[in-house]
RNA sequence: UGGGGUAUCGCCAAGCGGUAAGGCACUAGUUUUUGGUACUGGUAUUCGGGGGUUCGAAUCCCUCUACCCCAUCCA
C-alpha cells in the first residue's frame, strides 16, 4: 500500500480504533441488470480491497429488487467480473431478494409503528404532491388512515389483490424536508411480475432506499461504500435504521467517486444503447470498457487492479485520462509476455544475393526481461517488411530503410536497398535488396552501423493471420452519444504475416509484436485454420508522435474570466452596527463584516467585551470571535459552547500581556472547546507559559541549523520560504512554547 | 432557485497552521539490434477568485464563482 492512505480506509480505521466495529465487514452490491463495467471494478477493488486490507469480509450481493429489469445473464457476468479480478465472495453470492420475507415484516413493524402508510395517490399525484426543489411538497390525505387499515391494505398488497399502481408503501417523514429523499420516500410498489429468482411468489417489491439499508444490517456489514449520488440517499437510510431501533452495530453509508474515462461512455443506458444498437458486437466487444470487453480484448486482472490502484479515491468528480489505464497494461505485459515478429502491412523484398535457406535462433525476450525461451525463425530470400519501414524520400530524422539507408532485420542480417519496383500507379510493390553476410546478428563483423532493426517474416514460412485493430470507441473526449463514435474504431487485417513459431508452438496467448504493440490470441474466434489476434494496446511510439507533431492543432486557450456576484446588502441594523466596529471600536471591515452579519457572534463579541472592562481589547477580542468563535458556532447555538465569553476575554487577555502567543492561545482555545476550562487554568496545568528569552531559544535554533545542513544551504542559496521551516522547528521543539516573533529574528539573524 | 457535494500541474491525487508528495502525460539526455523497456534530469513562487486572522495559510474565518447530485412506483 501507498504512503497515503485514501478517506475510506482513514474512517475504517478510525472506526477499529474506536473499536465502533470489531470486524470489517463490506459489499459489493451490483444490480444484476447490465454488465459490469470498469467503474464497477474500481468499486469491486474498493469493498474487496478494504476487505482484505483490515482482514474482514466482502461480500457479493446482487441487488435484485426490480423484477423488470434483472437477468441471470447479468449475475453471471457479475460473478465472472469479481473472480477474474482475483476476489472472493467465501461462500455464497447473496441476494437482497433471499430477504424480501424479512424486508416485508420490517415494513409492517414500520407501519405498527406509524412511520409507514399505504397511499393511493396515482403517479401523477404523488410527483406533484412531493413539490419540487424550491417547494414544499404536502401531505397525501391517505397519510392520515389507522394502523389496522394500512396493515390490511399492505397485506392485500401483498397478495396481489391490487393493480400495479393503486396502492403504494411509504414512510411517513416530512413531506416539507430540504432533501427531497425525505418527503416520504416510497418503500414499496406492486409488481406483477415475475422475478427471476423470486418467481411469481411477490406482488410487492420493496425500493432501493428500503432494501439497501437493511439488507446491509442483515448481513452485518460495517461500511456501506457507495458512489457520490447516493448522498442524499444517506438521510433515509439513517432514517429507516434508526427508526427500526437497529443500531447496536449497524452500517453507516460512506460515498466516493465514481470513475469516469474519456473517450468512452460508463452508464449502463449507453452501453445498453450500443449492444443493442449494434454499434458493438456485444458485451464483451474489446472497445467497451465492459470487464468482459477488456477480458475479451486481453488486458490482465493485474492490469486493471494497478489501475484502479493508481487512480486513487476520493470525492471529486473526475475523469482519468485512458492513457492511465494504456499505461498499466503497457507496464504489466512488458515483463511478461513473449517478443515476436509480424508484419500488418506486407511489402515484399527479394534478396538477392541469398540463396538457400537457414533457421536463425532468436530468444522470446530482450535482455532486460529475465525470462528464458528462444524459438527459430525461418530465413530466406524473399521475405515481407512493414510497409511503412521503407521510404524512398524519408523525413529527416527517418531511422528505416530507405535507397540510401542500410537497416537491420531483427535477429538476422543488415540489408541495403538496391532498387524500388513500381506498378503502373507508382505504387511500390517490391524491394530489391543485397544483404551482409558477415552481419549476421550476434556475430556481426560487418562494421556496418544501422539506425534501427525492423520486423519481417519470410515469405515461404510465414502464417497468415487475422489482426484486429482496436482504436477509442469514440472520437471525443466526453462522448454525448451515438454521433460521437469514431468510425475508425475497428480495423481488421486480413492478411497479417507472422512468424510460424506463433502459430505452431503458441509460447502463449498474448505477444508482443515487436515495434507495434501487445496483442491478444481472441479466446472465441480464434482457431488453428483461422487464427485471430486482437491488439490490446499499442507501444508507445514517439516516432509517429513527432510526425503528428508537425501540424499542432491551434489550441485558443480562453481564459477564464472570474465573476465576482453580489454580496447581499446589509440590514439597516447590520448596517449600524458595522459602522460602530469600524468607527468606535476601530475593527477591520471585513472582521466587522463577519460580526455584524451574524446575530449569534455580534452578541457574544458585545458580552465579552462588556466582561474586559478593566484591559478591554476590541480588537483582539474581534479577530478571535469572527475567527474561531465564529468555527464552534457554526452548527451550534451559544448554550452548546462549553467556554463562554468571559473565558474569551481572558484568553485575549493573555495574549495582549504576553504570557502566551497566538499560537499557544489556539491551543487552549481549542481545549476550552473541548472541556469547557477557564484559559488561565489550562495554561497554568499544562506549562504553556510563553519562553521569550533569547538565551534559552538560542541554543535550541543552534542544535537545529546543526543538523540540518542541507537546508541551510538552501537557505542560504537563496531559498527564503526555509524560514518557515526552522521557525516551526524551534517551535516544534519547544512544545509550541517559543516565542514565535524572538524566534523568528534569531533564526533569520543565525542564518544571515 | 431549496438542499447535499466538490475545486491543489494537461489528467488523477497526497497534504489537516511550519520546505507544494507521488503516478500518468509531456520534455531533454543516457543505455538499447524494439523510435519499446530501464535509468537520470526538467516540468505548480503557488492550491477556483477576492478579502481577513497569524511571526507564518493550500490548510482557520468571511465572501464570491464554477461544476456535480436530488423533484423514477430505477438502483
Amino acid at each position: 500500500m501507498s504512503e497515503s492512505k485514501d478517506f475510506l480506509r482513514t474512517i475504517v480505521e478510525e472506526d477499529l480504533k474506536s473499536g465502533k466495529y470489531k470486524e470489517i465487514a463490506t459489499r459489493f452490491p451490483p444490480e444484476p441488470n447490465g454488465f459490469p463495467h470498469i467503474g464497477h471494478a474500481k468499486s469491486i477493488c474498493i469493498n474487496f480491497g478494504i476487505a482484505d486490507d483490515y482482514d474482514g469480509h466482502c461480500n457479493l450481493r446482487m441487488d435484485d429488487t426490480n423484477p423488470t429489469t434483472e437477468d441471470t445473464q447479468y449475475v453471471e457476468a457479475l460473478k465472472d467480473a469479481v473472480e477474474w479480478l482475483g476476489f472472493n465472495w467465501g461462500g455464497k453470492v447473496r441476494y437482497t431478494s433471499d430477504y424480501f420475507p424479512e424486508l416485508y415484516d420490517y415494513a409492517v413493524e414500520l407501519i405498527k409503528m406509524g412511520k409507514a402508510y399505504v397511499d393511493s395517490l396515482n403517479e401523477d399525484e404523488i410527483r406533484e404532491y412531493r413539490g419540487t426543489v424550491t417547494q414544499v411538497g404536502k401531505r397525501s390525505k391517505y397519510a392520515e388512515r389507522s394502523v389496522e387499515e394500512n396493515l390490511d391494505l399492505f397485506e392485500r398488497m401483498k397478495k396481489g389483490e391490487f393493480q400495479e399502481g393503486e396502492h403504494i408503501l411509504r414512510a411517513k417523514i416530512d413531506m416539507t424536508a430540504a432533501n427531497m429523499k425525505m418527503r416520504d420516500p416510497l418503500l414499496y410498489r406492486i409488481r406483477h411480475a415475475h422475478h427471476y429468482r423470486s418467481g411469481d411468489e411477490w406482488h410487492v417489491y420493496p425500493m432501493y432506499d428500503f432494501a439497501h439499508c437493511l439488507s446491509d444490517y442483515i448481513e452485518g456489514i460495517s461500511h456501506s461504500i457507495c458512489t457520490l449520488e447516493f448522498e442524499n440517499n444517506r438521510d433515509i437510510y439513517n432514517w429507516v435504521l434508526d427508526t427500526l431501533g437497529l443500531t447496536s452495530t449497524r452500517p453507516y453509508q460512506h460515498e466516493f467517486a465514481r470513475l469516469g474515462i474519456n473517450y468512452t461512455v460508463m452508464s449502463k443506458r449507453k452501453l445498453l444503447e450500443l449492444v443493442e444498437g449494434g454499434q458493438v458486437s456485444g458485451w464483451d466487444d474489446p472497445r467497451l470498457p465492459t470487464i468482459a470487453g477488456y477480458k475479451r480484448r486481453g488486458y490482465t486482472p493485474e492490469s486493471i487492479l494497478n489501475f484502479c490502484d493508481s487512480i486513487g479515491i476520493a470525492k471529486a468528480n473526475s475523469m482519468v485520462d485512458v492513457a492511465q489505464l494504456e499505461f498499466s497494461i503497457r507496464d504489466d505485459l512488458n515483463t511478461k509476455v513473449p517478443r515476436v515478429l509480424c508484419v500488418l502491412d506486407p511489402l515484399k523484398v527479394t534478396i538477392e544475393n541469398y540463396e538457400g535457406s537457414e533457421e536463425i535462433d532468436a530468444p522470446y525476450y530482450p535482455h532486460d526481461v529475465p525470462k528464458e525461451g528462444s524459438r527459430k525463425i525461418p530465413f530466406s530470400k524473399e521475405i515481407y517488411i512493414e510497409r511503412d519501414d521503407f521510404m524512398e524520400n524519408p523525413p529527416k530524422g527517418y531511422f528505416r530503410l530507405t535507397p540510401d539507408q542500410s537497416v537491420r532485420l531483427r535477429h538476422a542480417y543488415i540489408i541495403t536497398c538496391k532498387e524500388v519496383i513500381k506498378d503502373a500507379d507508382g505504387n511500390i510493390v517490391e524491394i530489391k535488396a543485397e544483404y551482409h553476410p558477415d552481419s549476421k546478428s550476434g556475430s556481426d563483423t560487418s562494421g556496418i552501423k544501422v539506425k534501427s532493426a525492423i520486423q519481417w517474416v519470410s515469405a515461404k514460412e510465414a502464417k497468415t493471420v487475422e489482426v484486429r485493430l482496436y482504436d477509442r470507441l469514440f472520437k471525443d473526449e466526453a462522448p454525448e452519444g451515438l454521433e460521437d463514435i469514431n468510425p475508425d474504431s475497428l480495423q481488421v487485417i486480413q492478411n497479417a504475416l507472422i512468424e510460424p513459431a506463433v502459430i505452431t508452438e503458441k509460447p502463449d496467448e498474448r505477444f508482443q509484436f515487436e515495434r507495434q504493440g501487445y496483442f491478444y490470441a481472441d479466446p472465441i474466434d480464434y482457431t488453428d485454420e483461422n487464427p485471430v489476434f486482437n491488439k490490446i494496446v499499442g507501444l508507445k511510439d514517439s516516432w509517429g508522435k513527432k510526425k503528428k507533431e508537425a501540424k499542432p492543432a491551434p489550441k485558443t486557450q480562453a481564459k477564464k474570466v472570474q465573476v465576482d456576484g453580489e454580496v447581499t446588502p446589509m440590514s439597516e441594523t447590520e448596517e449600524k452596527l458595522f459602522s460602530k466596529y469600524t468607527t468606535e471600536l476601530g475593527l477591520n471591515s471585513e472582521v466587522a463584516n463577519t460580526l455584524a452579519r451574524d446575530d449569534k457572534l455580534s452578541n457574544f463579541y458585545y458580552e465579552a467585551l462588556a466582561l474586559s472592562v478593566d484591559s478591554p481589547n476590541p480588537v483582539g477580542l474581534a479577530n478571535i470571535v469572527s475567527n474561531e468563535v465564529a468555527r464552534e458556532l457554526k452548527e451550534k447555538s451559544v448554550d452548546e459552547l462549553k467556554f463562554n465569553p468571559i473565558q474569551i476575554a481572558d484568553l485575549v487577555k493573555m495574549v495582549d500581556d504576553e504570557t502566551i502567543s497566538s499560537k499557544i492561545a489556539k491551543q487552549v482555545f481549542e481545549e476550552m472547546v473541548k472541556t469547557g476550562e477557564d484559559p488561565t487554568q489550562i495554561v497554568e496545568v499544562r506549562g504553556l507559559i510563553q519562553i521569550s528569552d533569547p538565551a534559552k531559544i538560542s541554543p535550541i535554533i543552534d542544535e537545529i541549523i546543526a543538523k540540518n545542513p542541507d537546508n541551510v544551504a538552501k537557505f542560504k542559496a537563496g531559498n527564503t520560504k526555509l524560514l518557515g521551516f526552522f521557525v516551526g522547528q524551534v517551535l516544534k521543539t519547544t512544545g509550541g512554547k517559543a516565542n514565535p516573533k524572538v524566534v523568528n529574528e534569531l533564526v533569520a539573524e543565525k542564518l544571515k
